[in-house]
DNA sequence: AATTAGCACTCTAAGGGTGGGAGTGCTGGA
DNA sequence: TCCAGCACTCCCACCCTTAGAGTGCTAATT
């Protein structure tokens, strides 16, 4: 279906074309890239290269554009990245070795990310589906309300604040709370509901309204449905990008303000990077119609493959720079897991 | 210096060019005020303000624009602002009732207020400089790791991981946490280095190093030199208002992200506003060059004047719409502060 | 003294025509 | 299979022109 050297032709576009953002032509492709042969010859591959699908033109007498079945038909070709130079390793090592808790970490990460790769960066909290229970903790706040802390294992402190019926009694809560921990550390958050099954019967009658409210909070809070959380840094790296604003860059600040959008994409994509590191999502394969001329890299950390905690990733338009955004995606999530795993 | 036709006619000017984003003419501006004087005179009057600084044409022969100096006064002789609608208070309570905690309350917040004003919402966390100390927790995380948990009386929870250079000892850190909260449970957080002063007298030497270790992790965690937290959204409606992106909205986006502008902006209104309730900054009074074709509107929330725990704010282009935009953050503040009052 | 009609003037923004240039596809020969 | 040459297409940047909106000034009116 296509030659060799037509697949070096679509290198050769996708490369000039994310250089120039221009539409290529083949004299300036022989020229820029010591492929043998003259332009004429291109202008074959070329031809056949548009019937297949992998590139388009804006208009006649225009040079070529990668489509979107272009640019995945690149990114699968490419077999290895290079990895990021000793500075930029330094870099990351430098800025993430000083944070001090979970949200610096990942504050960090996705800032030095976004700088990186001069994009939108992205990553997701550790999912509470596939963290454990670290620790709960009952403060009260006021005679009739409850402040309820948990902790994960991924270092996660997620809080709510209960409304009481009665007032609170401090013996009570000291129980209620050894008992919760001692029935749910280390379990697995999705399990923890049948963990603390009978927990109302140990308690007095009178006591067990509380108990309830208490653990349907804890329940609430790092429960199935709860929506997983995302953190983002470089949206202002959009406007640089870009020059036609209201097309582009509109719907894609819409669709990141919303995050619904991005978080199921992200979830979409772990699956993919389960097998294959990272993830690659090319324009309409986003299947968002505000995406739809933007491209995601994604790649899990906190664990390998399908054992991953989240996921990290880097937005763009369809016309990045795939192997550097790869690259650095790559290099991040090693750095998150093993920070989060020391 | 300006006779009260003239202060009309520079309010209409307001008015006209937030409505039409163009410059305004004389003919059209007797046509929409009923001013009751020709044309002609008009233009003598735009003559007059535009002596005084208060309006400029972009070029000859355009209609006119006003100037910061035209807003700042226009916004001064604002005596009284119109309450919200039914619908919207109703709107206001409605969403900000479903929160579970600190987090949800400032989240949907700072939403609401971006959809009210279709502008860029932002609002502090509780700074901690007016905050108590209501509760600290001691977790291990492993035999070297300990998480220390700290809540504020408004609501606020920190985290912080610490490393310590030996094992763990539960009863130690039992008594630690205890003793902790007797002494510093109520106290201001400014205040706190002092009352927690002499706190490993008490314990025995060997035990010394560890409990400097969490003081110091405490101290560093809500001291005076942490900075204040944010939370925006609505940046999507940047790239809505305007057209002219690369000039203005670039710019602005880059400043919010770096969020320090922001913060130091906010404390300044801060001081203002303890006086008047809100505070309006006008372009270049933003002293940001960034911002400089930027207004923010601010009020302080959770106390009042000078008691304001934080505060709230809406940004935009110099030509908002002023009265509505203060509306919207005053009711914002107000409700906030019931809220966490309660 | 303030207001206003009239008028000449200025400047922008939009429309329309033009030419250069980049790029293509095709054909016929090596 | 490759490639030189060529006719063709189409965009884009440029210039020119014009319509329109708005101004400032002057002289007349209230």
């Amino acid at each position: 279906m296509s030659s060799e050297r037509q697949l070096d032709v679509l290198r050769a576009i996708v490369q000039d074309y994310v250089r120039s953002r221009e539409p290529v032509g083949s004299r300036n492709l022989v020229e820029r890239h010591n492929l043998g042969v003259s332009p004429a010859t291109i202008r074959n591959d070329m031809a056949a290269l548009e019937d297949s699908g992998y590139i388009a033109q804006p208009h006649t007498s225009a040079g070529r554009i990668p489509t979107d079945k272009g640019y995945r038909m690149f990114v699968d070709q490419i077999s290895s990245l290079k990895p990021l130079s000793t500075a930029e390793r330094r870099a990351i090592t430098g800025f993430l070795e000083g944070a001090v808790d979970l949200d610096d970490v990942l504050e960090r990460s996705v800032r030095l990310l976004a700088q990186f790769t001069q994009q939108v960066a992205v990553v997701q909290y550790p999912s509470l589906r596939r963290s454990a229970l670290r620790h709960v903790e009952l403060v009260p706040i006021s005679t009739t309300r409850l402040m309820v802390v948990i902790i994960t294992d991924t270092g996660r402190v997620e809080q709510r604040v209960v409304e009481m019926p009665e007032e609170l009694d401090s013996a009570v809560l000291g129980e209620l709370r050894a008992r919760i921990n001692a029935l749910g550390a280390g379990r697995e958050l999705p399990g923890l509901r049948t963990a603390l099954d009978g927990l109302e019967d140990v308690f007095e009658p009178h006591e067990r309204t509380m108990v309830t409210e208490v653990t349907k909070a804890v329940l609430d809070t790092v429960g199935e449905d709860v929506e997983e959380r995302i953190v983002m840094a470089g949206t202002a790296n959009l406007a640089r990008s870009d020059t036609d604003f209201t097309r582009t860059i509109t719907p894609v600040l819409e669709a990141l303000e919303e995050q619904v959008v991005l978080m199921r994409l992200l979830a979409d994509m772990a699956e993919e990077a389960a097998t294959t590191e990272l993830a690659v999502r090319i324009g309409h394969e986003t299947s968002s119609e505000r995406l739809s001329e933007t491209s995601v890299v994604a790649g899990g950390y906190g664990g390998t493959g399908a054992d991953a905690i989240a996921q990290v990733g880097v937005l763009g338009p369809t016309r990045m720079d795939y192997p550097n955004t790869m690259a650095a995606v790559r290099a991040v999530a090693r750095y998150l897991s093993r920070i989060l795993s020391a």
